[in-house]
DNA sequence: TATTGTTATACTCTATAACTATA
DNA sequence: TATAGTTATAGAGTATAACAATA
C-alpha cells in the first residue's frame, strides 16, 4: 500500500492543489467562499435559475445554496424572486453588480485553467476528458451502492 | 463561464466523490479519521518513520499529524518514541493490532480503486497517470508563487 | 535564531433534523 | 404525503499563533 501510488489519494492532493489555486482568486482576491462562487457562476452562465435546479447544478446541498444565496442576495449580487409556478421555490437572477464581479473574475480563473493544463497536447485533453467522465461514472455508482 | 466543463470544478467533483468512495471503508467500516488512515497507511507500507517525514509523504499539516497520532497511538495501533537523533522529533511505528487493521482495509480499498478504474484501457491509464503528475507540477508551481 | 511538536483558541464547516409553507 | 427552503444546533474540522524543548 503506497500511498503515492493510489489513485484515490494522488486525485485528492492534486484536486485541493488545484482548488486552492482557483480559490486564490475568488476568495482571497474576491471574498467569494467557494459555494458563493458556484452559485453565481451558475448564475452569469444562465442569468436566470431555479433555486431547485441549482442544487443540481453546482452539486451543493439546499442548506449550502440557501447559506451562500442568502450572502450573495446581501451582498448585491443577486436577486431571490418567489416562483410564480410554484409558490414553494425561488428564482434566482443574477445583479449587474453580481455580473460585473463575474467578469472580473472569470478571465483570472480561465488563465489559471489554461496554465494548470498547458503540458498536455491534444491527445492527452482528450483521454483527460474521456478519463473524468469515466471514473465519475463509476464513483457515482460506487456511491449509490454504499 | 460553464463550470461543467471548468476543470478545476470537475476535478473537485470527482475528487471529492472517489475520497467518500474510499472514505466508505476506512471511515465507516473501521472508524479511521481521513487523517489517521493517511498515517497508518504510510507507517504500514515503511514500518518505521519519522515524524518529521509524516508531514511531507501525507501533505498533512504538523497539527494534523500530530493528533493523527495521539488517536492512533490511544487505540494502541502505533507507537511513539523519542528519536535518538534528534531530541526534538519522535520515530513513529506501527504495532500489530495497527498492522492487522491495515491488512483488512487494504484490500478492500485497493478493490474500490481497481473499480473506480475498471473502464479504462491501458492507453488511457498510462496517460491518465503523466497527465496527473504534469498537472500537479502546475499547480504545486502556481501555489508557490501565489 | 530556527525547528519540532503540542496545546489553545476562535472560527468555520458540516450533518442532522426540526420546522414552515406549498403541492 | 411529499417537496422547497430556512433555521437551529451540536460536532467536527481548520487556521493562527503561542508555547516548550531542542538544535
Amino acid at each position: 500500500m503506497d500511498l503515492s501510488s493510489f489513485f484515490p489519494y494522488r486525485l485528492a492532493v492534486l484536486a485541493e492543489a488545484v482548488s486552492q489555486s482557483v480559490a486564490l482568486v475568488y476568495g482571497s482576491r474576491f471574498a467569494l467562499s467557494r459555494e458563493e462562487w458556484r452559485v453565481i457562476a451558475a448564475l452569469a452562465d444562465k442569468g436566470v435559475m431555479r433555486n431547485v435546479h441549482m442544487v443540481d447544478y453546482t452539486t451543493l446541498d439546499k442548506m449550502q445554496v440557501s447559506r451562500a444565496v442568502a450572502r450573495l442576495e446581501t451582498k448585491g449580487m443577486i436577486a431571490r424572486e418567489p416562483d410564480p409556478e410554484d409558490g414553494r421555490g425561488h428564482v434566482l437572477r443574477i445583479l449587474p453588480a453580481g455580473r460585473a464581479l463575474v467578469r472580473k473574475i472569470v478571465p483570472m480563473v480561465l488563465a489559471r485553467e489554461q496554465f494548470l493544463l498547458a503540458d498536455l497536447d491534444d491527445a492527452e485533453r482528450a483521454v483527460l476528458d474521456r478519463v473524468l467522465a469515466k471514473v465519475m461514472a463509476r464513483a457515482k455508482a460506487l456511491g449509490e451502492q454504499g
